[in-house]
DNA sequence: GGCAAAGATTGGACTTTGTCTAATTCATGG
DNA sequence: CCATGAATTAGACAAAGTCCAATCTTTGCC
């Protein structure tokens, strides 16, 4: 949860350092995601590219968005079937869902420890760990 | 991972424990579910259910599955953007899941202790806990 | 059993999220 | 300035899931 505030430069030197070409639209949505650290679906990326000039199309959003989840600049979160949400934190940590507002939020990764860990199978490596809570009025 | 078979009366009498009408279409969407224990997807379990004679619609199915989750007796899990998976075992347990080839399989609450669960807000409670863990070839 | 009311099922239209494609636009470096 | 490769785009498409109005079953009651 930094607020980091990053400068056009910085950002354009985040997405060279991860091989990719900083265009126009590449900015605007790094921007979006890294200027707010908030958990956003990828309409909600749409709409905040777009509210200053609408210049990036929903292609494009698409597009950059599993660009950036390739070259692990972003995260996918996968906890409601409707939409995926693109996490600008990469670093192990995890979640919280309240699942009347659809509201995510981020549990720090030493706050939760987990133990048995199962070993891969052979030939397999653990990917990640993904940890839900999910809480509700009442 | 219990291969429990139910007869008919079984499930007649478990949906009317959880004050389901067993209805025809039902008994079979039960049968495919509690007969062997896997997560399958809607698709799945519409195929399945029809296996035999086809009598079961895709809207009977969605209703049906929605349905037996809301009264507990399957729950959902939430680890493919594409698909949710239903699973027949509601008691707690974890899941692994297998990126590449969609596989998931199950890991007994026992196996992984978590600790440090966040305690939730005044007026919320904690739903449930779901750990994935991810695994992928090489 | 027979009947009516309540509840369940259904085909198909619809919605939503996301992908794909072929055409266009843009950036770049020589 | 221009050629070339890369990026963007509109809009068609796909898949999962929901909704609806018409029809069919189930069930409680006589
Ligand atoms: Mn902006
Ligand atoms: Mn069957
Ligand atoms: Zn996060
Ligand atoms: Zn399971």
């Amino acid at each position: 949860m930094k607020a980091t505030s990053y400068t056009r430069e910085d950002l354009v030197d985040l997405l060279r350092r991860h091989g990719i070409a900083p265009t126009h639209q590449r900015l605007e949505i790094a921007h979006v995601l890294f200027s707010r650290c908030e958990h956003l679906a990828a309409d909600r990326v749409l709409a905040l590219a777009n509210e200053r000039f609408a210049e990036t199309s929903k292609a494009t959003v698409y597009n950059t968005l599993n660009l950036f989840r390739d070259r692990g600049l972003i995260r996918e979160v996968i906890v409601d079937p409707k939409r995926v949400f693109y996490d600008p934190n990469t670093e192990p940590h995890h979640h919280l869902y309240n699942v009347d507002t659809g509201e995510l939020t981020d549990i720090a990764a030493e706050d939760l420890r987990i133990s048995g860990m199962p070993v891969p199978p052979p030939g397999m490596v653990t990917e990640g760990v993904d940890v839900i809570v999910r809480i509700r009025a009442l």
